[in-house]
DNA sequence: GCCCATTTGTTCGTATGTATA
DNA sequence: TTATACATACGAACAAATGGG
């Protein structure tokens, strides 16, 4: 499993962290070591930790706090998923426009308001499993006060 | 819209190389200048030079080749699009919720046909950003074949 | 409030290896 | 072989933030 990049020094010291966190030896929300004890302990020169850590900072594992420690924010397993979930969310949309077209068609040709409301619930299960995957809970229960929340523009 | 960290040196490399990028000045399948003209171009260190292709490798934008020179692959624009899509995915799906939670209301209450019609060209509508936003095409004629996707699991 | 040790973050310099022409 | 250029690794200096005494 291990990289064919387990040559390089940094490489290996970014595996071996990465697979400390994933055992559970270094925790989320828990320091890690700091850049003079991982010089130590891997054997290694100050250059190739700084590296290895700025690796792992860069996937979204670690996060440095100066004056502090560096702080583990993530499990590989959590990055992978995230990942993962931009690919699978795409073909997730297809099933749903797929679903959506078919369902205009059939509003357009009669009104079946049964057969309609079968079809809205599939969608909407598709959409709470879609929710759910971008890591998001889905209030089944917010009749009582629904305030549509303002678009977020990010940045 | 420069980041406040334009006051470290690599961060500016980083910034002013991919505006070149996107202006065109460095133009994709293209060399950049080799880490020696860049030093004396910014007139930095080698290490500000080496760490800001660095970054922009790391982005997706470079990609170094040993005894040949580093050459830009991407332009800014694409690296954008690919990384906006996942946030403002989350938001696109969240309004999408919501008028689909308004719309099983509203069919459940009565039978009005073509309200509903409308509730749902709206949703189609809103299907077809998020489509769009994800970067593919949206073909408006595959009604053909409506087969039904395998619902992939995940982990 | 002040000093001091620890730690991260940035920058600089240098040496060696490897790939390409 | 030689020259160019990227890639890796080692070492050191300084600034800034944090926490303890």
């Amino acid at each position: 499993m291990t990289d064919v990049n387990d040559r390089l020094l940094h490489a290996r010291v970014v595996n071996d962290i990465r697979a400390r966190i994933a055992s559970g030896d270094l925790a989320v929300e828990k320091r890690i070591p700091s850049t003079a004890q991982l010089v130590e302990e891997y054997g290694v020169s100050i250059s190739v930790v700084r590296r290895a850590v700025d690796t792992l900072k860069n996937e979204g594992l670690l996060q440095g706090q100066p004056g502090k420690g560096v702080y583990v924010i993530a499990t590989p397993e959590q990055v992978a998923a995230e990942r993962r979930s931009l690919e699978s969310l795409a073909s997730e949309v297809a099933d749903l426009r797929t679903d959506l077209q078919a369902l205009t068609k059939r509003l357009d040709s009669d009104s079946h308001a049964r057969t309609v409301a079968t079809e809205v619930a599939e969608l909407r299960s598709a959409v709470e499993q879609l929710y759910a995957r971008l890591g998001y809970a889905y209030p089944t229960s917010d009749a009582g006060t629904p305030k549509r929340r303002h678009r977020n523009t990010g940045t």
